[in-house]
DNA sequence: CGTAATAAGTGATACGTTTCACTAAATAAT
DNA sequence: ATTATTTAGTGAAACGTATCACTTATTACG
């Protein structure tokens, strides 16, 4: 029965100065650390603070400084594993750097991501981290106020932290030919996103002189399969299908084992990303492992490098992150 | 290379006031709607603030208004899919509601989350939405000085919504009877959690007479299974295994086909939540679905009333959701 | 000892809003 | 014709913080 909840009012500068006996500018000074204060008072307002429960308010902060210490990030969706795993790192690290985080997730609308930018600028984020839809409307942020990373589509005037896509198609490339592949499916991803367009180039330019893509799909990234992406899995000309990320390749297996095919026996299957769920599907699936929490990690640290040096006209960063081929069990020899 | 970035300095109330020849209160009301200002003064007010791109400085609002518009969102781990869907409706619904939310993935520390409450109320949230790691903290915002709405954790004198977790757990006692099922293995989630407890007790006293629990283990929410559980799934006394939700129900059967014993030919699995990769594993998974996206954007709604009746005594609410028992393939006639 | 430099601390201002209290003009009521 | 009411608009005071310019006391320097 003590503390009945909702205290009226917050305590303020004031508040403590009046019960340190001192005045509000060295009270401000001595818990930002700054200022020239004996270390009797400095002990004396810290104490002051602490028993009032003194916290600073960031509004008033954010408007005397004209920095809020708020990021923006703003990605297609949520529910896309990838993204969750993004999303965790750049809320990590920036939760490390002392930095709050508006979170907003477009569901795949373009409008919605417009608006977003617009919205979190109006808010007054000190800048914008940003995994676009796709390539179409890369200039959103033209002549934005704030700093901007763009993640994975690659966009001029702007940072950019992205990973080897070209070298994980390659990669896939030459598993397959170990494993004797000829003739190979491809239900590869959204060609208007340029990072789905080169992990497709990585693996068709470095196939050997006897492989082929026998069809290829253009398929969103996205769980549920389309109904042209089924009609060409059922086809038997080839003996792998390679997948634009792992959502695909896990929709591609359950349709194709509910079909009454087996993954590897019949068929091998590829993805893309590693998300968390890659080793728990039957069978485990074989991917390119994407540094996704990285790419979290260094967008941050990027954007509060930008935000903090007042030189923005510094030359644009640009990060390309290495990927591994992940060998699971949903590649073998081919039949 | 016409708006060459980087406008120096903001426009402000000043500066539309200047432009459009009246004071900054008219502008202001203009803006907001609010007193008493000719058809014709407002028009040009509109005008002036649209040309000079006038956008409010939310910091200085939230200040003087001493409101953000900014929510809370505090849960245990992005990546489980239960939590990205959780988090794409809180997101959604506080969109249209015009509020920002500030986004913290507790990684399931306790001291991260009580750190994240800290930091939201310390930041000038309005409020705050919170899905605890467990029940053995509830007490974190005892006395808070924002309204709180707590998710899927009972909690005393915090509003709450959640879910029939006892009658999702009756559901799958009824659907395991009418397949034969006699002899039910448990991997139960963590007994500190009181929807998991709810659960279990739902499954348990709705057994028929000739149904038994033949082993229960205790398992984390998570992907990756524990020793313990492997042990209790190599046993061969039970025709199904009940799990405490989809990530630990996906692990369990991933582990059962790696140790060649067929679902749902040899064993039935169920889980629980519905997660969006239920329906696409190996075999599809029956689950009880909850109503994961309601859940959401009934928190928000609870929060953002509370958050605008400045009778912060109004009595405590608690909602309850229905949910759905979902047969799919992974549960099949007892051998 | 006289002066310069340093240390410790304060008052006041500005940040951009919202809103209260007020004026001046116009209109309605008696 | 006087008084009361409404309408349109303004000036100024906060909100809580950071920081500049300043004072006073202390120490260092030659």
């Amino acid at each position: 029965m003590v503390g009945r909840s909702t205290r009226k009012k917050r305590v303020t500068l004031h508040d403590v100065a009046d019960a340190a006996g001192v005045s509000i500018a060295t009270v401000s000074y001595v818990l930002n650390g700054q200022g020239s204060v004996s270390e009797e008072v400095r002990r004396e307002v810290k104490r002051a603070a602490k028993k009032l429960g003194y916290r600073q308010n960031r509004a008033a902060r954010a408007m005397k400084m004209g920095r809020s210490n708020i990021l923006g990030l703003v990605i297609p969706n949520i529910e896309n594993p990838f993204f969750a795993t993004l999303a965790q790192a750049v809320l990590k690290e920036s939760q490390t750097r002392e930095y709050q985080v508006f979170f907003v997730d477009t569901e795949g609308s373009h409008k919605s991501e417009k608006k977003a930018m617009q919205g979190l600028i109006a808010q007054g984020v000190d800048g914008i981290i940003v995994f676009p839809i796709d390539d179409s409307q890369l200039r959103i942020s033209g002549n934005t106020e704030v700093p901007v990373v763009v993640l994975d589509r690659d966009t001029p005037d702007l940072d950019l932290v992205q990973a080897e896509y070209y070298e994980g198609g390659r990669l896939l490339a030459a598993h397959l030919q170990d494993l004797g592949h000829r003739r190979i499916g491809l239900l590869e991803g959204p060609r208007v996103v340029t990072s789905a367009r080169d992990r497709t180039r990585g693996l068709i330019e470095n196939l050997g002189a006897e492989q082929s893509i026998v069809w290829r799909e253009e398929h969103p990234f996205a769980l549920e399969l389309s109904d042209a992406a089924r009609k060409m899995l059922d086809r038997d000309d080839m003996t792998a299908v390679v997948c634009g990320n792992d959502l695909i390749a896990i929709a591609a297996i359950s349709y194709l084992q509910s079909q009454g095919r087996s993954v590897p026996g019949e068929l091998s299957v590829t993805g893309f990303d590693d998300i968390s769920f890659a080793p728990m599907v039957s069978p485990p699936l074989t991917t390119v492992r994407m540094p996704i929490a990285g790419m979290g990690k260094e967008a941050v640290n990027l954007l509060i490098r930008r935000v903090q040096s007042d030189e923005p006209e510094a030359t644009r960063s640009r990060l390309v992150l290495d990927v591994d081929l992940i060998v699971r069990g949903s590649t073998g020899k081919a039949r």
